[in-house]
DNA sequence: ACGACTGTACGAAATTTAACGTACTATCGA
DNA sequence: TCGATAGTACGTTAAATTTCGTACAGTCGT
């Protein structure tokens, strides 16, 4: 794993809130919940194809820093999912609440498969 | 009631998290989850003394604009209260999953009276 | 009307965030 | 080993955020 993600303790509301309060975290966030776990190009190429790699790997450190994320390296790749019994633990109700209503996006076709 | 608050079709998501993802105006909002409507100078006080007015102006716009709060005159004060309907109404179980776990305050000593 | 009180508006400074390009490390497959 | 792939690190720039001071507007009590 990765280096700087915090404990499960250490996971702060405001971090968490600050790190899903931007559009693009936010899609990252809501493909994780859909398709589990997946590499960064993955869920990179269904975001945006024009993001530049560096600018991907600065959102992966907010969402990893925030406590949000696990980053794994496998192989060539760094697989990233949500730390999601972490959140549900520390803050109950909350990602659930913030995936059951996400699916007001504005480019990413998630909703595609719902239904 | 003041201009800028959102319809609640018009809240969105991301706004909401990013309004509370901030230490200052995650506290702002569990004082008006706790204490209910609440004139801005009872907040201010209630968060940080020193802080200036223009500064506390800007929060308050922060959360009325992303939909957070309500904002009204009354006499020669303005009233902040939580937009509890609109934001349960919009993201079901957001607010009480923030405000659930939200003990984990900093300085404001919220917890003192809940028993 | 006057002064105190409550809060906003505006402009400026400091800090943080977001985004990019380039250079680099590490793994895989031939 | 060589080349392609996957992603990070670093430095930079642009934009947004946070904070403040000052000036202003509306309301209350006298």
């Amino acid at each position: 794993m990765i280096a700087q993600h915090p404990e499960r303790d250490q996971i702060r509301l405001e971090n968490v809130l600050a790190a899903l309060g931007n559009p693009i975290r936010l899609n990252i966030v809501r493909i994780l919940a859909q398709r589990g776990e997946q590499a960064c190009g993955t869920v990179g190429a269904d975001l945006d194809a024009t993001m530049s790699k560096s600018t991907l790997t600065h959102h992966w450190r907010v969402l990893r820093d925030s406590g949000v994320i696990w980053q794994r390296p496998a192989g060539r790749e760094n697989l990233l999912s949500l730390r999601t019994e972490d959140l549900a633990e520390r803050y109950p109700g909350l990602l659930p609440s913030i995936l059951g209503c996400a699916q007001e996006t504005e480019k990413a076709p998630l909703t595609a498969s719902a239904g």
